[in-house]
DNA sequence: CGGTAACCGAGACGGTACGTCGGGTCTTTCG
DNA sequence: CGAAAGACCCGACGTACCGTCTCGGTTACCG
């Protein structure tokens, strides 16, 4: 993986390594062939001693959730396109699609197959899920504060619906998640959010 | 684990083998100490023979997917209240109560992890998911027949909103699970339903 | 303990794997190239498993050694020419010239090596050396009940006199060890138990 | 191990430091528990990072021979009691006591296992068993000349037999190392000269 | 007297081997 | 002939050391 020699930096830590570990790790986890990541080959792709790995990170999963969380943590830019429906189906639909990328799909099963046996990686997930959760979430504030949301409405059951759906989909495999997916979604949030606000008025 | 001796039954299938290989299973993974129920260990605590599991099931993840499918499969009796309200908060209530019990939610990660790696794990996943949301698909289609859905909605995506929400607090663990979040849910959906038949009335 | 025949079910040993390890171990071994013959090559010379070598032998020591004691244990035949010297002079010339072959010596070495560190083979070292000892020592006593060798005379350092020489010069490698240095030995030691014959008569 | 702070030197070596290690691995060598002597652990015991080893030896044997030698190679007076026997008796009952304690048994067997492996090790083995075989030889040399031993007598073969004899008995630990070991070899050697002196007269 | 060369403690690095664990197959013996 | 027992091959695991490297610092020598 490595041809070019990566210069030792004595006694701090080796970013360039780092790197390369990260690296691997999520072309390792983009690859769906079932093969499931070992350290060795991750070590041996990325040119790195198993235990240059081991001194950094607690375990497997935790160098594969930090991996994903780069990867699928690419920005999702936040839309604003004046209206809760608009600014939903912008933003579902980017989130999606990079969801929906064979590759990233992968990782984020893996992922949270790994979450659900490491300790560890159960809390990067954690970390990882609530971090998401919160552009979504101040996305659904600001609708709310435009009165778009009722006050009193559940926004982290409405943001549950979006990731929910995502992570089943990715998971169980059964129905594809893009575009149209996320325009039938942020339709049936606003719809519900709509609904909630006639009751306040009525 | 099987105290008393089990007879040995000779060339007929052994029924109470193959039970006790699912007892076995469902009591080590509803363990959620992080062990990652090895064949091994099913096999010692069901007094049988790894080849006597290897004979029935073609891999590990087919066993466990198979003794989940009977724990989280037991039967949510489909309401019927009148309205598509009442029979969601019904059904939800009655679902989300199952999926929370830890030792179920135990059983259900395991198995999704599981069924990450494995192919075989991979179809039975996809087949006890299929078979639960048949359930709640036929009960909005009943809603739908008696016109308290539109006829163009996205059933399935509904159905995904119900078990995304379920499957992702399972798996994350970022928030509870129960009658609040089952009622709160309820009422999101059959508003949203509610919003589209306004749609096409309009 | 208090289990008693148990008929014995499941496979057996296989004998096949079990000679081809101890085989490719003496083969390793008798490499003198100064590589220390380790378990992962052992394993993979033999076609065999890590797991099937560690299921027999308690370390790598004493698989080595056994190995050594099958080759170097091929029996020296007890000469009997009627004379302490000549039975010594024989019985060393035999002795010597196996241990001087460099594939033997190189067993030996790294054996003794071997068993300065791990309990098992020092265990399986000390059985070895007596077993080889019993042989010298027999044949001594043969000559003391011939009169040629004192009552008194010390038999166990006399064996060490001989494997003492045979030892030092494989380990050190200071100097050969041929039929000139039998020849030699055989000679100083029936000196010495003749000169131990006179003080007992004068 | 070094409580107190060792001074730097600057750009010359640090004598302090050298002294640091080769006690350690005095130290170290003297444990019998079969723990290996690591580098890591001696640099650590001796408060000196492992560069500074291997900037004044070229591996570990090297090192740890080093400080076999300072120890074991504790000069053995050379007595002079006017005959053979009794200079054999004294300086193997010197010799036979130095080696026969625990610590310094540990240190031969530690040292000579490291021989077999490490070839700088090997070397510096060589060298100090010239050494030491030198010194008895020198005493042979002198009751040679003074017609206590036949001029052909084979000098390096009697050496042998007593360090043999010494060597073996530490390594296999088969039998005790003390004066009256020391005084029956005496004997033994002296009657095996004085038969060839015999021969030589007759 | 200000560089600079060589030493030092520290510790990360790329590796190799360890001994263990688990997966899935194969073989033996019993009922 | 099915089922238990369990040995087999395979390969990943996480750890221990190896010998190399770079760092930041100290001290002695040299210009």
């Amino acid at each position: 993986m490595s041809d070019s020699r990566r210069p030792h930096t004595g006694r701090r830590r080796n970013e360039a390594a780092r790197r390369a570990i990260l690296d691997v790790a999520v072309d390792l986890l983009g690859r769906d062939d079932g093969a499931p990541v070992t350290i060795d080959s991750l070590a041996a792709a990325a040119g790195v001693g198993k235990q240059t790995i081991y001194r950094w990170w607690p375990s497997k999963g935790a160098v594969l959730l930090e991996a994903m969380a780069e990867r699928a943590g690419t920005d999702i830019p936040v839309p604003d396109t004046g209206t809760l429906r608009g600014d939903l189906e912008a933003f579902l639909a980017a989130t999606f699609r990079g969801a929906g990328q064979r590759l990233t799909a992968s990782v984020l099963r893996n992922s949270m197959a790994e979450a659900q046996r490491d300790p560890h990686a159960r809390e990067h997930m954690r970390a990882f899920v609530e971090s998401r959760r919160r552009v979504l979430t101040g996305l659904l504030e600001r609708a709310r504060d435009r009165g778009e949301i009722a006050a009193g409405a559940d926004l982290a059951l409405m943001v549950d619906q979006v990731y929910g759906v995502l992570w089943y989909r990715v998971l169980v495999g059964h129905g594809p998640l893009g575009d149209a997916q996320a325009a039938e979604l942020a339709r049936a949030l606003s719809d519900q959010a709509a609904a909630r606000l006639g009751d306040a008025a009525g």
